[in-house]
DNA sequence: CAGTGGTCTAGACCACGAT
DNA sequence: TCGTGGTCTAGACCACTGG
């Protein structure tokens, strides 16, 4: 039996025993508790946190995940009503909202989903979002500034497809998602408290209006760990 | 700037820069070149390897991830037909078929999925699947024995529904899917040559039949880095 | 056989968090 | 200030792959 598996299971076992723990033993108390190095317990802690079981945050340590959050993306349900359905405390934070035209070579990817040039300015929302006052998400959301004057100085904490509808009259009615899973970027990391490098699921989001055209195009980084999704199909 | 993120910023460029790369330098190289350590090395690996942009093979090296496939849960479309319309070349491999009652813990959570008890005897089917030689997928299939008498002596490596369909006149007519991250099991990663422990999507399919009960019972391991999600909704 | 990654030891210094 | 994880060094032996 390799040292780090054993490790593992330890605290795996450690985890399922005590539903009420939520923060590990210090990388140093588990190596003085194996005889080990840290290498290897932090080996232990990398498979545990690649499982979706336990997840670290910069510096303070090593956590235990709580329930996920199942998220059905062809329910077009919002934030608000998923997580009260499934007994979470959820929170929407702020953290920034510009108007500017979309330059550099990521950014191309978003004008020409839209099939603008350049030129064309654009509304970015930065937001994070929270369960039980843990962050498990942020989200960016480009929209053509000229189809939404004025968005700045709406309360942007809520369902900005509701913002859409009420405000504008434009009515989200598909929706085509991409998922993959990456790594946390660095600068989404910081937002979550959490180590760029974490697994997460990154969710590309593009919703039509009732006309067909493209309303707003969102990247969702999910915390690895947070979210389960399901979808049905007939 | 942090060692390791060189390394890696380094690979990144050198995969992006040469799209016929197919394997990376050797541990050791990368070791030498940077005057560093094998431990920081793979801090480096390990980040890309998150990312899905690198993938190991069991004490072979590091290889570049291909294209992904790009799967939609919502339609039925047919592996091979999926593949094939991304100019794939793909391929099954039948590990296994057993008939045999669910015994253990983790096999509780299929049996009353069927709401049936731990005597009812079921079908049990692994299968292995490739695209352009990789193995990506593994499969373990569940069904009801007594619904599908001869199972065993058909041929499995292609579509399980057509056989339902045609030989049992059994129509998968519903789904329900459900989707996370976790790490590769042991057994798992063994088939598909790969570690234990590296980053995999985890899908579990209920499929109904047109008398709306369950089917079969599906667990999909996808290789990190070989799949991505894309969903539309109306 | 030589070369690869897999696992492990025994340290070190640093930045940041909690207090 | 002290404890935490984050990063890094400089080795070691082993199991397995490939020629």
């Amino acid at each position: 039996m390799l040292l780090y598996q054993e490790i593992r299971d330890y605290l795996f076992t450690l985890i399922a025993q005590d539903k009420t723990l939520k923060k590990l033993p210090s990388e140093r108390e588990l190596q003085e508790h194996f005889n080990s190095t840290r290498i290897t317990v932090r080996e232990a802690l990398m498979r545990l946190e690649v499982e979706g079981i336990i997840y670290r945050q910069n510096r303070k340590g090593w956590f235990i995940c709580p329930p996920r959050l199942e998220w059905n993306p062809v329910n077009k349900v919002n934030f608000y009503q998923l997580a009260k359905e499934q007994s979470f405390d959820a929170n929407t934070r702020l953290v920034s909202i510009d108007c500017a035209a979309l330059v550099g070579e990521k950014n191309q990817t978003i004008t020409s989903a839209f099939s603008l040039n350049n030129h064309a300015e654009f509304y970015q929302i930065c937001r994070v979002r929270s369960l039980d006052h843990r962050p498990v998400m942020v989200e960016e959301i480009y929209c053509q500034a000229e189809h939404f004057h004025g968005l700045a100085e709406k309360e942007l904490t809520g369902s900005i497809t509701a913002i859409f509808k009420d405000d504008y009259n434009v009515n989200v009615t598909a929706e085509r998602s991409s998922i993959h899973v990456t790594a946390l970027p660095e600068s989404v990391a910081k937002l979550l408290h959490l180590n760029s490098g974490a697994s997460c699921l990154k969710i590309i989001r593009q919703r039509f209006s009732q006309h067909k055209t493209l309303v707003d195009y969102n990247i969702e980084y999910w915390v690895h760990g947070a979210i389960e999704i399901k979808v049905d199909s007939y």
